[in-house]
DNA sequence: AGTCGTAACTCATAAGGACAAGTGACGTCA
DNA sequence: TGACGTCACTTGTCCTTATGAGTTACGACT
């Protein structure tokens, strides 16, 4: 019935009036939309605009379909788990994530071998095709049921140099802090924050719902002398945590790139 | 000819093996995918299943369809930004961005008096439907390209208490925290960082290609008695930039929720 | 030589039909 | 009563056909 013409294809316009009744709040989040049928009716349009339509609503995050039951309005609910991204130290002077205690392991972690890539060879300040052990895990928040992959990534040259690091390359990420600095080292680090979608096999294990990124955390532990010593990437999906970081402002005047 | 029948539907098939075609390097970044007209005959289906396919990768990310022309294989770059969030202090004590010069002001600042939502409200610790100045920018690094919506928040309180503010709600933040400093607060920050799929309107300021999630970072600004003062929000497109972060590790152990 | 039309390619949009598959309710039968 | 089969609903998949629209190159005409 409601006549539509405006911006462009068919099923756009028919996408531009779901989406609006959806943001105006006609639709209720998690309430059930119109069947197929009858958005074919209403709009007076075939099934193959319909759904093309309703696709660009999916992409878009705005709705989930479910086959045999319809589509829904999804909850575009913030998320429901912060991630804090600092580092304390006990009184004795071990280290302690915020988030430390919260992660079960979902599966024993699986270390191997590897070399670097273009990416992780450019976080390392180290060329390509460098040795590094690695060590994945999955992790599982069981409070909110958030799961996360967790990769642990350390060269040769630096695990050669701290013996401790060879021989039991795939400690939780405290304890190789607390071994490097019984080293002698003094740590400092730096993370970078990436979002993009994810591939079919992150998609799976993370079990994300359609068009639903990932935000991609690398965190590199530097020596004082700046030099990166080894390389922490943690991924889940963007619908369900947030990270948090706190900021204080430095006495020095602001770098543009680190030396 | 290629013959494929295992995970399932039809489509899936077929986008697998042109998935698998772009991973493995058969068809190289930038380069053009066949025609549509060649994968029917390819692998012997219609060109609606062969659609439904591209529809995938392209929504996956891995792909650009360009009308008239063809598909090509997105070329997976890193960002070529680095967005540094830090903040550091002249000799004088006023602030300094590193990021703070790279960015130019596309248009003229919008400003508007608004309510907090459920989300900015819990941020700033109000309730719902508090009154806000607001002021929204839209910023350019013009060496990238890259193009983001920054918007600041003040309460109708905060501002009240310092009167430069109420009378020219839209500076840029540096200047903010040097009034406020003025004013007798001590500032400290917290930020945090979600990602998510955009809506039609930020796709369209933010010149968003398919498949792209934007970065959203929430900083706020903490008086010493860590009530928050006022919000900046920072919008941009995940495949042209990232964050860094910097951290230290504190003295205190971990707390997991701020009082 | 330069301009412009046309043809031949590309993807985009739209309609129609048919059947498969998941879901839930209802009713029958043991 | 309980188990199960069937049916009516939903979306998923796949095909055919047709037309519109952006892109490029070639060639004819000026």
């Amino acid at each position: 019935m409601s006549e539509i013409q405006r911006p462009g294809a068919l099923y756009q316009q028919v996408a531009a009036a779901i989406r609006e009744a959806i943001l105006s709040g006609e639709f209720a989040p998690d309430s059930l939309l119109p069947s197929e049928a009858q958005l074919m009716a209403r709009y007076g349009v075939s099934r193959p605009t319909v759904r093309n339509a309703i696709a660009a609503l999916r992409a878009e995050g705005l709705i989930d379909v479910r086959h045999g039951k319809g589509s829904f309005v999804r909850a575009s609910g913030q998320p429901v788990l912060t991630i804090e991204r600092r580092i304390s130290r006990t009184a004795e002077g071990k280290f302690a994530m915020p988030n430390g205690d919260i992660w079960q392991e979902a599966e024993q972690p699986s270390t191997y071998r590897t070399r670097t890539t273009k990416d992780t060879g450019r976080l390392l300040q180290l060329g390509e095709e460098e040795a590094l052990f690695g060590c994945d895990r999955l992790l599982i928040d069981p409070s909110t049921g958030t799961r996360a992959m967790h990769r642990t990534l350390i060269p040769f040259e630096v695990a050669e140099t701290v013996p401790l690091l060879g021989k039991e390359p795939c400690k939780p990420p405290a304890a190789i802090y607390w071994v490097l600095t019984q080293a002698g080292h003094t740590l400092t680090w730096t993370e970078t924050v990436r979002a993009r979608m994810p591939l079919p096999d992150e998609r799976t294990t993370l079990q994300l719902p359609d068009a639903t990124p990932i935000l991609h955390v690398a965190r590199i532990a530097h020596d004082a002398d700046d030099r990166p010593l080894f390389l922490e990437q943690l991924r889940f999906g963007a619908d369900r945590a947030e990270l948090a970081y706190r900021i204080t402002a430095d006495k020095q005047p602001a770098r543009h790139t680190r030396a």
